[in-house]
DNA sequence: CATAATCCGTTAAGCGCTTAATTACCCTAC
DNA sequence: GTAGGGTAATTAAGCGCTTAACGGATTATG
């Protein structure tokens, strides 16, 4: 076990006093050498401290042992969410014990994004990869079904034939609105993210229909980028010209905090003058005064999910299509009754 | 390049009229195949869409092509706090366009970080490794020193023979210190994280030893974990028993906000009555009313550096220290004059 | 003109592991 | 006594690539 030399199983062979072949079946245990011979080369195996070469393995059975995620959202964005962090903490649980690691990416670009995957497939680096912040008509689908790159995304199942976690963000949407509605809420704004994401849009489309169907003529829709400038500079103006709304739903949690910014510079108490719900829940919401209430989803878990659906499918299992339990609508104390003019 | 197959070398020698061994030579570029073949070969070869098979090159030259991070950190903390996600958009800047990958892990102690690294070494999975936080006689010193695995740290030259990148915290501390001085505070109350890390025990020395230099008597450290519940809880103490600070310094953002909501709480303004003070820039610094003066120090260009220079010492460059740019004092709102009794 | 040096290319071994095919051996059955 | 059937091992091919060693052809050297 010291420094350098790395044992192999012709090391082991070799102290077992037998072939390498039967030091690989010992060592994956598969029938061909009898129980006491076995151990035997287990014992020596974990003396010498050997590990297999991931390389000669993935060379012989054709496994990276490896999955990739390519995260593509500028940097200035990316550092704030806690999004990703918790995404990534979610698949780490998932692949801890596992002989599975995580390739990570991240890009600025779609372009780089698909040459990454690309790569990655090309060098036979990863089995399979997880897809966020799908766009409609997405390249990167096309690209892995091209490819034959086992895939799982994550979010609502567009594509028919592609395996996919999801959460029921449709439900709270509708819930969010309702507790709004309840509180005594008419005008509500959603500040969405980029109308590409695939998600945006089944929340917006979720927005407009439950605001429809409990009799909103106000609500509407308004799109940033998911960042605090964008956010705050929508939201002034949302808040500035014609009836303002009283209350806004936001599509994450930088945007809402970032709003609460701007509510107090125009000197408009939270909650009592405006109402404030954001989406992702994060210690961020808990942390600002006064605290936001906030939509929780499982994001963890629907990283573990993918994880364990991905590692199906790369083993051969149908693309399932997995539901993860549904988000809660965390009340604090940015939401409250609207002003009473 | 149509599903599922991967052209190798062979099938370009095949279509070239050359043997494999030439096909290597040319791709590689070097010398051993005459200036048009080499030209037909890769011709060929980026018509077919080939990628070396990153599995069979590691087996056969011994480099893995890739490196590894393991953060250490419990997922409560990780998810909020920007840093890491900003050191690895810098990792990646450093590490695009080049052949080599990341390996990242997640953990949440350090028994799991050692095997990790260990395990990794013993599949010939990385070729090097970076190590954040360290802590007083880390355990993975040893162990990279053992391993002979190339590794850099990120953070003070506390090994002499380890190559580090670090930012001269020391400095910024000072100016800190001088800058509330200057302001009229007297009574100031670093708020560190576990005494345990290196860079806290820095931190913390720099602190005392230009308190003393400043002739303040009542200046101290306490300690929290990074994680908001802590900070508010030591703030708090802080606040109400004795003589209270009246500016505090925290060790890094999250606990500066989460303080922020203690002063709110205990009915004290800021910065009138209270200053703070975050370390680490972040939006989270910039979202928060009001906006908190923070120390900005260059985390990127630290995870890039330190990309460059393990990539280096896996080449076989001597162990450098390299010193990033300094941190910059970026105040804002939530410093100010002392209230005067 | 023989010999050496140079250039371009091939051959083959080897990286560490998996696995189909094969051999060797022991048991049981007829 | 031999055929049949396990079981426990070995052998060897192969995964895709690199690279030292080698060989033939062309060109320079004395």
């Amino acid at each position: 076990m010291v420094g350098g030399k790395r044992p192999t199983i012709s090391d082991i062979a070799k102290a077992a006093g037998v072939s390498t072949g039967a030091v690989s079946y010992a060592l994956n245990n598969r029938p061909g050498v009898s129980e006491p011979t076995r151990r035997r080369i287990m014992d020596i195996a974990d003396r010498l401290g050997w590990v297999p070469s991931s390389a000669a393995r993935s060379l012989s059975d054709g496994r990276a042992n490896a999955i990739g995620l390519v995260v593509d959202r500028p940097a200035r964005v990316i550092g704030v969410e806690p999004y990703f962090m918790q995404l990534i903490s979610g698949i780490q649980g998932a692949l801890a014990g596992g002989p599975t690691s995580l390739l990570l990416q991240v890009t600025d670009n779609s372009a780089a994004e698909l040459a990454a995957y690309r790569r990655w497939w090309g060098e036979r680096r990863v089995d399979g990869v997880l897809l966020v912040d799908l766009v409609q008509n997405d390249p990167r689908v096309e690209l892995v079904r091209e490819l034959r790159l086992p895939a799982v995304v994550l979010g609502e199942p567009v594509v028919p034939d592609l395996p996919c976690v999801w959460t029921d963000d449709e439900l709270a949407v509708a819930e969010v609105l309702e507790y709004l509605v309840a509180l005594g809420h008419r005008r509500i704004v959603r500040v969405a993210g980029p109308t590409k994401f695939v998600h945006t849009q089944t929340r917006s489309r979720a927005f407009t229909t439950a605001a429809a169907r409990l009799g909103l003529p106000d609500a509407r829709v308004v799109h940033a980028d998911y960042s605090d400038e964008a956010a705050a500079r929508v939201t002034r103006r949302v808040l500035t010209s014609g009836i303002a709304p009283t209350a806004l739903v936001f599509d994450n949690d930088v945007m809402a905090v970032s709003a609460l910014g701007v509510a107090h510079e125009l000197g408009l108490t939270v909650p009592d003058q405006l109402s404030l719900v954001a989406w992702d829940d994060s210690a961020l919401c808990r942390l600002v005064r006064p605290a936001l209430s906030a939509v929780r989803r499982p994001i963890a878990e629907r990283g573990a999910a993918a994880v364990r659906l991905l590692l199906d499918v790369i083993n051969g299992a149908p693309a399932e299509q997995v539901k993860t339990s549904d988000p809660e609508l965390v009340p604090r104390s940015s939401t409250s009754h609207p002003p009473t003019p």
